[in-house]
DNA sequence: CAGTGGTCTAGACCACGCC
DNA sequence: GCGTGGTCTAGACCACTGG
């Protein structure tokens, strides 16, 4: 790892260019999902730095929920598991404070020339075409959420052959793309329901829904996925932190 | 600084020990906004520890918008400054990525007993009663929000006196009482616009609004204030990053 | 018991801000 | 040039896990 003087516009600390190189072995399918990753001493001996070094970078990507480390045992790939993805991708709690995973239906799966607003949050060329999957989520045994995703066809065209979506797409991301998902991005609205999400969610046309609106990123920050998803909040809300 | 074997159940590390230690100069008045601290090597001195403990502690302090560092000056108290609560507390945001702080104007302020909501969520006594000042908040020249919030009256009995209310109540929480909020949780909800807001806001009544109910924390972890702002979000949306 | 990650220390050198 | 925080190293010991 190269400790020589450069340029300061482009000087990065050593950890961090020691945790991009363990990042592109994520990314690379190097390391994959589960698997345990040497220790830190093995990758202080192989890179060429001290343990310190390798404990900051590594230090750095459990921060970021890309490894989790368990004293005594090693340090591991993190996984898109349902409970992890809950805690980490889904803010909707129950006002009683109940957290628990949605249930899915397919309506429809589409593929399509994108829309602008697809192209734009995507960064699709002009000429692109989608994948689209609309579904309806349940939460607590009711129908609370009119959901649709996107995702590029160029990469994700063994969708529109596959029999069945699961309700885990982020697993399945990974598991037949290789295609972690690192980070997400939601936009929040209060809009109206259209006569169709209210023929879904059982609710009056017009009433209030809560629009989310999420651009979800690779580990190289590529966007992956966009989704919209409308929810009725009577009896649930979107928890978030401020720190 | 104790460094005696203790029971496991107790089992803190040092520099969380040194973190809480430095946390309640800032409680306690002892450090206050805006201050240089003393250097690493100083407080490494002062406590008995080595700078590395030291700096694991500011570290995480920084981490939590404690404090600020600055390389070559020094480490200095964080203030509750315009630019900062605007990054850090205030997640509306304009749909062209316009970020900018709203100027507010006072409907009224009075102190009453508490409801059950402000009981529960500010965790006050039975007969408790809190300061609700009502505003209504202008984003890029328009009414955007109407507000709630929500004081207990036994802490900030002061407010009733006050001729003016400023447009960063966190400040004014900050300089006058030495309170400072380090954390807040919010609920986001989609509601219908009572005929009061729609009076406010310009909009119909029914019309679909982004309810906000938010609890903002001190240092001590102490519910400080209630605030719940309802929202219109045809131009603005909320952000929400996950990691 | 051996091996892992977690904490703590001590000292060196680097990048930055200011005089 | 000096003092600050930022990085890097090396080595010691602690706490946890599993055989």
């Amino acid at each position: 790892m190269s400790q020589a003087a450069e340029p300061a516009f482009a000087y990065r600390p050593l950890y961090v260019q020691v945790k991009d190189s363990l990042v592109r072995r994520l990314i690379d399918g190097a390391w994959l999902p589960g698997q345990l990753i040497p220790s830190e001493m093995e990758l202080a001996r192989e890179i060429g730095v001290s343990q310190g070094t390798i404990r900051k970078a590594l230090d750095a990507m459990t921060a970021e929920n890309l490894l989790v480390r368990r004293q005594g045992r090693g340090t591991y790939v993190a996984e898109p598991e349902e409970s992890r993805i809950l805690f980490q991708f889904f803010r909707l709690v129950g006002d009683d404070g109940q957290h628990s995973f949605p249930t899915s239906r397919i309506l429809a799966r589409s593929t399509v020339p994108a829309s602008a607003v697809e192209r734009e949050r995507l960064q699709l060329a002009p000429a692109s075409r989608v994948v689209r999957i609309e579904r309806v989520r349940n939460l607590g045994g009711r129908p609370l959420i009119v959901e649709t995703i996107s995702l590029p066809h160029e990469r994700f065209s063994a969708l529109e052959a596959m029999a069945e979506i699961p309700n885990n797409v982020y697993r399945l991301y990974s598991q037949n793309w290789g295609v972690t998902i690192g980070r997400a991005v939601e936009r929040l609205k209060a809009i109206a329901a259209t006569s169709a999400d209210a023929a879904e969610l059982g609710c009056m046309a017009g009433a209030p829904l809560l629009e989310i609106g999420r651009v979800a990123y690779d580990l190289e920050g590529s966007p992956v996925e966009l989704r919209v998803s409308r929810c009725l909040t009577d009896r649930i809300h979107y928890a978030s932190e401020l720190r």
